[in-house]
Formats: structure tokens, C-alpha cells, sequence
DNA sequence: CCCTCTTATACTCAACTTGAGCATAAGAAA
DNA sequence: TTTCTTATGCTCAAGTTGAGTATAAGAGGG
């Protein structure tokens, strides 16, 4: 039995991180330019075996280097080597030839911190996904123009079999026709869209970028829009089952601002005093006994992030979906 | 601003699998005798980019070529690159001196298939973990050897502080002192095991395999115990918010079947009237109206997993704890 | 054939959780 | 002082969960 072969040439690894921080209780998510400048980009670099000994130094060395940023939490997303990425990252990488193969990193940080002079810059994750933000409701684009569009594609399928499965998929992912619609499916939905030709990388990978796009959203090299997808789905999950909100915020925080960032992550608004008193019960935070009153209302009680020895990280925040909005 | 270097050369990238299947309502690995014959290992080898498309189709080939299984429903789980895998992997593989990192995956099958020629078994899985099999209550391997072995560790660290946190992280990771014990944190106690030295991999790969080991269970080559643990713990994970059991089932099956087959992925025994109540709401299953009586009781109803369109894999199986056992 | 053993399956009930809304508190601004 | 706004507390019904008790339906022994 042969385990391996000779070594293989050619290959390389790519780190990618999708780092993210709340500004004023919006998440953003930290860019660099592609080199042709004309697409955003996630802190990307190879990882070098002889200079870094485990991947996570690596990808702390290339995000320093190309933003400025010193990451703190992180936890690996996925790792992608589809052919089809190879096109699109030649391209980006000037390594032409070499097969690319990348491993996505989250990283989350309480506050946007400097990266001047680097080129790099903080955006609001929604610019990515549009479709995403149900804060104010069922975006309008959905049901008026990718929704249609879905099924559209759905139909051009060969079979009447396949035609149907299509159709359920599209329903299931977008939570049609009384199916709910579940927040950390994010990437399926991205992946969907793009299945269907329907964002810009879809139409670019296959080399006509001319072709119209249904879903708006900025486009990204390579296909850093899905790993940033990925990052989204992850997050949205893992919520609700970690304490991980409070990589994100600062020392101290109301309950408000917390609710905030937790609505700006999942995309839907929460029932505000359910989620108080879920949030009482875990006995993630407590009060400081400070209060701030800056937003017109009744002053707040600035909280803090107690990690409790006990259980630890074993439960997450309830995410009180409220219903009508 | 540099993207990328030159490609760098000799990089391996490895890809393992962790393929489960049940048999007798018994959850077991498929895995092979290392090169040099004394370690069991997952199957095994190198992605060949100018072969394979993509990751998964490496995986199937080399998982078709070292046991003769053909996979089904796979997974990616994680993907490990340290430095501290060079030196045993190089071993393995015979590459020396080549980096190799490796994408562990996991796949799932209805039963356990024929393998015959390859050298391939299937082993019981509790043999590399027995410490995270409660069914028949709380092993006394962890109040006896593990747990003071553990606390020595502690006792070991270089500050008053480090001790403590030490401690702190062997209570919440093996649920003492009141902490419950969490299922899918099997990897995480793999890992302080490991660090601990109380496996026979951590004094193996540090140079001195007569080391006696607190923790028993089977060795396996190179890292592949602790890909084994990621996958337990994926899979104890995921039964809760996804149908994946239905992976390991046969097309027919009775819910005293499924109710064992989820206890052998969760490692403690079911309340089977709530597990059914639970099951019943789904509606992931339906009954055939078939009946069987092998098992010296009341013949039990023959069921058959429904794929629901509706939300398909949007929830998993309630694991309804018994609490004395 | 009846009793007993075993496993399968139904039903009950209290404790707890969740969804939703009403009520009150405490500042700022008019 | 009134009104607006946000913060925070409280209630109540509906649903879920944990833990049993009860009944059903076969096999096997006497």
C-alpha cells in the first residue's frame, strides 16, 4: 500500500481573513484593494512552512503586514481548492500556473482600530449581502428581483425532476412559501445565487463580466465573497451556542448596544426584554453600577463581559426573533 | 503592495478521512495499519492537484484506493498544519523534510461495507476514547487515573495563576466540581490529554515512547487520533441541529435502532420516551407499518427517514439526556 | 394455556422556557 | 410640566422538557 507519492510541486496555500469589529453597533469588515484595484479583497497572503510555524502565525503576519491590524480572536472557517478558483486567483496572485488552494480565518475584534497607510479600510458587511439585512424587514429585492430570478434558472434545469428539486432548494434556502428563513444560511444562499449566475463573480469566473447581475452587492476578487459568506454563516451560528458576541465589543457596553450588535450579526430585530432576560439567566454580564445617557432616552447601565469559570463558553445568547417587524 | 512570493516547494498537503458507519447499532472507524505496521491510521494521501478537481475528489480516491469503500456523505472538518506534525508525519510518509499539512474529513455510511484485500477494519470507536463512553455510567478511568493525573498536570504550571487556570480548564473540560460534562467537547479533552502527556501520542512525538500513559485507549499514527476526536466531536454536535444520523442508518430501521445508534455518537443513554415524543415532531421519520421481533420483546414498528422538503435539515434530533444512569 | 419476562409505545403532570405584550422609570427637549 | 425617547421590570398564556406511570404485544417456560 503506496500512502504517498513524490512531493508535488506547484502547490501553493493561501490565507485568508475575514476580520471583523462593530462601529457604532454595525459590524464591518476589513478590506483590502485588489491589485488591479478595481475589487475589494480579504487580508490575503501564501503561507510560508519555513517562515511560520503553524498557520495561524502566518495569517497574523500577512494581516499585520497588509493592514496594519493585529488580530486577537480567531478560528479557522474552511478550506477551500475547488479548480475553479484557479482562473480568478492566478489572476490575483500573479502566480500563474500554481494551484491555489486557501484556508479562510475569522477573526473578530472589539473596536476598528488604525490601519493607515495601508490601504486597507472597514466596510459595512451588508454592502456584500444586501439580501441579507432583514433589520427593517424582507428586503423588497428579494421577492422583486432575485426570488424571480431563482426560479427563472430553476426552470432551465434538464429534467422535470431536477427542474422541482431546484425549486425546492431555492424555497428551503430563501425560506419561501411558509419555510422559515434561517440566518446562518447565509453562504448556501450565496452559493446559490452564484450557482445561478446571478452576482458578478458568477459571470467573471466564467469570463464574460459584462453579464448583468440580479444581486447586488459588491463584488469581490477571487472568491473571497464566499469565504466572507462562510464567516458570516459561522458567526450567525455560533451566537447562539458560544458566548463569542463579546469578542466584539468593548469593555463596557449597555445592553442596548450589545442587543445592537447581536441584530447587526443575525440580521433581524430582537424582542428587546426577552433577550434582557435570557441574557440575565447566563450570566454572561454583569452591571457596573455606570450609566451613560447619550441616546435621548432613560440612561443605560453600562454592563461587562463576565466569563464565567463554570460552563465556560457552553451556551450562547438567546437570539428572541420578534415576529412582525 | 506583495500579494503573494514565489510558490513555495514542498508543500504537502495530506488529505484523512473519518469514515463511520454503524454496525449492531454500534458506531465504528474504518481505519488502516500504519506503514510500519504497529499504529492503526485513517486513510491517508496526498492531494494531487493535477489529478483531482477538487479536495473531495482526492479524498474518495484515495480513500477507494487504500480500503476499496466507496464514500457517500462527506464532510470537511478541520484543517491542521503545525509545525509539531512534521517530525512523526515525516515518518509516516516517508517525504522528509516536506512540510505536510492535512484536511481532515468525515464521512458517514449506512453500514459498514466490504473492504476485503485492503487491509482495512472497522473498529469499535470507544477503543481510542473509552473515557467519553458513559452509557453505563461515568467511567471509573476518569475519577481514578485520568482526573488526579490531570490535577498533578495543574499542579505542575509555572505560576500561582497558571495553576489555577489549569485547574479551571480540567473542571470545565471533563465537567468536575459540579460543570456539566459536555459531550462534543471530546476534542477539547483529547487536546489537554495530549498536552497533559497522558496519551502515548504526546510522548511519542516529544521523542520518548516508553512513557507511560494515564489515559489508555488505542494509539494511532501521526495526529489521526486527534482528527478522530474533531470528528466525535463534529458529529456529537451536529446530530442536535441537523438529520445526519439518518447518514448511518439503514433504509429501515426501528427507533430502539436509532435511539442506540445516537447513544453510541453521544456516548450516554437516552430517556426513550421523550427521544420518540421528540422524534414525532419532527416528522423526519414515518412509520412503514412493517413490524419486527428479534430482540425478545414486543415487536417494534419499522420506520423509514423522510427527507422533509420543508425545512429540510434545518433541525436535528432532540438528545434528551437521562439523568441517573 | 397461563404466567412472566422483555421490549415497544402511549399518556400524564409538574417545572421550566418562550413569545408577546403591558407597565413603569428616568433622562432630554419643548 | 408635558412629551418624547429609550431602559428596564413584570405578567400571562402557550409550548417544551424531564421524569414517570400505564398499557401493549410478542417469546418462552411450566
Amino acid at each position: 500500500m503506496t500512502l504517498v507519492g513524490p512531493a508535488v510541486e506547484g502547490l501553493v496555500v493561501g490565507l485568508n481573513a475575514v476580520i471583523l469589529a462593530a462601529e457604532a453597533c454595525e459590524l464591518k469588515v476589513l478590506v483590502t484593494q485588489s491589485p488591479a484595484g478595481n475589487e475589494f479583497a480579504l487580508p490575503f497572503g501564501p503561507f510560508d512552512p519555513q517562515a511560520h510555524r503553524t498557520l495561524e502565525i502566518g495569517l497574523r503576519a500577512w494581516v499585520r503586514e497588509q493592514t496594519g491590524f493585529e488580530l486577537g480572536y480567531v478560528e479557522q472557517l474552511y478550506t477551500f481548492g475547488d479548480l475553479g478558483r484557479e482562473a480568478p486567483l492566478a489572476a490575483l496572485t500573479g502566480s500563474v500556473g500554481a494551484r491555489v488552494m486557501s484556508i479562510g480565518y475569522l477573526g473578530l475584534a472589539p473596536e476598528i482600530r488604525a490601519t493607515e497607510g495601508h490601504g486597507a479600510r472597514w466596510i459595512d458587511w451588508w454592502r456584500f449581502f444586501p439580501w441579507e439585512d432583514h433589520r427593517n424587514g424582507r428586503p423588497s429585492m428579494l421577492s422583486e428581483a432575485i426570488e424571480p430570478a431563482l426560479h427563472r434558472w430553476a426552470d432551465t434545469a434538464a429534467t422535470a425532476g431536477s427542474v422541482e428539486g431546484r425549486h425546492d432548494r431555492v424555497r428551503a434556502t430563501f425560506g419561501l412559501d411558509g419555510a422559515s428563513w434561517y440566518e446562518e444560511r447565509a453562504l448556501d444562499r450565496y452559493e446559490l445565487l452564484y450557482e445561478a449566475g446571478l452576482v458578478a463573480e458568477a459571470g467573471r469566473d466564467l469570463g464574460h463580466p459584462e453579464t448583468a447581475t440580479v444581486a447586488r452587492g459588491d463584488v469581490m476578487a477571487s472568491d473571497h465573497r464566499r469565504i466572507l459568506a462562510t464567516a458570516l454563516s459561522r458567526l450567525r451560528g455560533k451566537i447562539k451556542y458560544r458566548p463569542i458576541v463579546f469578542e466584539l465589543m468593548p469593555d463596557r457596553f449597555t445592553l442596548s448596544m450589545l442587543r445592537k450588535v447581536v441584530e447587526s450579526i443575525v440580521g433581524f430585530p430582537l424582542h428587546e426584554q426577552n433577550f434582557r432576560r435570557a441574557l440575565d439567566r447566563t450570566g454572561f454580564v454583569e452591571g457596573t453600577g455606570q450609566h451613560v445617557s447619550h441616546t435621548g432616552g432613560r440612561p443605560a447601565e453600562l454592563y461587562r463581559y463576565r466569563p464565567t469559570t463554570q460552563a465556560e463558553s457552553a451556551m450562547g445568547l438567546a437570539v428572541p426573533r420578534l415576529k412582525d417587524a
